[in-house]
DNA sequence: TACCAGGTCCTCG
DNA sequence: CGAGGACATGGT
């Protein structure tokens, strides 16, 4: 099965995942509906998330954000000059609170600092640029980069996680893969499409919850046991 | 009870 | 580099 063929695969069993989710008129969409422009608010907002989500179930991020929502500090300027207390109190939900607390309030800064708090301001940069700039960031790894890139900024750059790192390995029984390495697998049998990039990403978490488990059986998947075979 | 969850950093070899 | 530990809550 090729890359383009899982895709198909996931689409047609999961249906739309239309990822990131984000608060869309005071609540977190489960499924982010409109694929209008997202506003600024939202593109920080999914820095936010992506940071919290780290190693993190997202039920847990979403109460966080809940929080951050109500206290009205889910901004730029606001997250950036907020007490390390104060925050990580909001974001306890996430867990690794604390750490969190200071990966927020350092990217907030950052932004503030460099862009005037303007995310569009930062994604304007040439994707090498700009994750280049992210990965410098305390806090922000590969994944974290990468999601902000695609989900925020909207530029075709393949996430990868755990999940897809799992699910390459199995039907494979190859050797594990660097993130570079699955990264760069992925990229280059797919269109260099945000969109598909974005909606697949998605159907790979979705699969990997419902059957590409830690200790999941191949028995049971719809996909049989050469789910990866020949990719 | 124990394990897992949309990782990253730091410290050693 | 790559392995191993720390970070922490909430769901099953």
């Amino acid at each position: 099965m090729k890359p383009l063929e899982l895709y198909n695969a996931l689409l047609q069993k999961y249906k739309k995942q239309n990822w990131w989710p984000v608060t869309d008129s005071g609540k977190i969409a489960p499924a982010y509906k409109h694929r209008e422009k997202l506003s600024e608010k939202q593109k920080f907002e999914i820095c936010i998330g992506a940071i919290l989500t780290q190693n993190t179930a997202w039920k847990n991020i979403e109460k966080a954000i809940v929080n951050l929502n109500k206290a009205k500090i889910l901004e730029c300027e606001k997250i950036s000059h907020a007490k390390q207390e104060k925050l990580a109190q909001l974001i306890r939900p996430s867990g690794y609170y604390n750490q969190k607390a200071k990966k927020i309030r350092n990217f907030s800064a950052y932004l503030e600092k460099n862009y005037s708090c303007r995310t569009e301001n930062l994604f304007s940069k040439p994707v090498q640029e700009l994750r280049s700039e992210l990965l410098s960031l305390n806090g922000i790894g590969n994944e974290t980069a990468d999601s902000i890139i695609l989900y925020a900024a909207g530029k075709p750059v393949f996430v990868i996680d755990a999940y897809t790192k799992r699910l390459l390995q199995r039907g494979f029984g190859k050797k594990q893969m660097s993130y570079e390495e699955a990264q760069a697998f992925f990229e280059s049998q797919l269109p260099k499409d945000a969109e598909l990039f974005k909606e697949f990403h998605a159907l790979i978490v979705e699969h990997s919850k419902q059957y590409c488990k830690k200790h999941a059986g191949c028995e049971e998947c719809f996909l049989g046991k050469n789910c990866a075979k020949d990719m």
